[in-house]
DNA sequence: CCCTGATTCGC
DNA sequence: GCGAATCAGG
């Protein structure tokens, strides 16, 4: 594979909004993220920022630049022009979403789960709409069924059946960076908290 | 561990 | 110019 124009047009634009170079690798294909990373920097579009913020520069330990101190500065010029955007481009948005802070609670039945750390909330009646309902039951419908001990950092710790049986797993997809869950049960354990003004009691 | 981008350097 | 290897950080 080779930086054809096409291909440096998918990644001028995909770095412009922000995805990572691994992300631009896998869309391109045939190429790694350090590939893609090289072609930025070659292309002298390191910094994404629109003239800020300089990523501060820890002398490193080891001295190494034989050049006397860096001249650096790249005082980019606002873009002359601004590509009016030749395609909708729909976006499939990734979503930075994500606004609840604390997981639904229910912590009804003394469900005993071991290791305590943050584990779940029981999958109830809950307000979800019926398609995201919907595709967690097929996602579950592909869950890896961990036991308890299966369970790594990088597994989804959605419990799925009944704990007092044996009919009981764990989903074990593997989780969102940094969360418990996999994307499926990410998105029904992290409510927007809005969904349903409580009733008066 | 997984993931980021930054740099180096042989090809 | 290219990109694997490596580095540095989250």
């Amino acid at each position: 594979m080779s930086w054809t124009e096409e291909r440096v047009e998918t990644l001028k634009r995909m770095w412009a909004e922000g995805q990572s170079a691994s992300q631009i690798a896998k869309e391109l294909g045939g190429v790694t993220r350090n590939a893609v990373i090289g072609k930025v920097h070659r292309l002298g579009l390191s910094n994404r920022a629109g003239g800020a913020a300089a990523p501060v520069k820890p002398a490193p330990v080891k001295e190494k630049s034989a050049k006397p101190e860096a001249p650096a500065v790249r005082a980019e010029p606002p873009a002359p022009e601004k590509k009016p955007a030749e395609r909708p481009a729909a976006a499939p948005s990734p979503q930075p979403v994500v606004a609840a802070t604390a997981p639904v609670p229910a912590t009804r039945k003394p469900v005993v789960v071991p290791a305590g750390q943050p584990l779940p909330p029981q999958p109830s009646a809950n307000e979800i709409s019926p398609e995201t309902l919907a595709s967690v039951r097929e996602v579950e419908k592909t869950a890896k069924r961990l036991t308890l001990m299966e369970l790594t950092e990088r597994t989804c710790k959605w419990p799925i059946g009944d704990p007092a049986t044996d009919d009981f797993w764990f989903c074990g997809l593997p989780v969102q960076q940094g969360k418990p869950y996999c994307e499926a049960h990410v998105s029904v354990a992290f409510q927007p908290m809005s969904a349903r003004r409580d009733r008066k009691r």
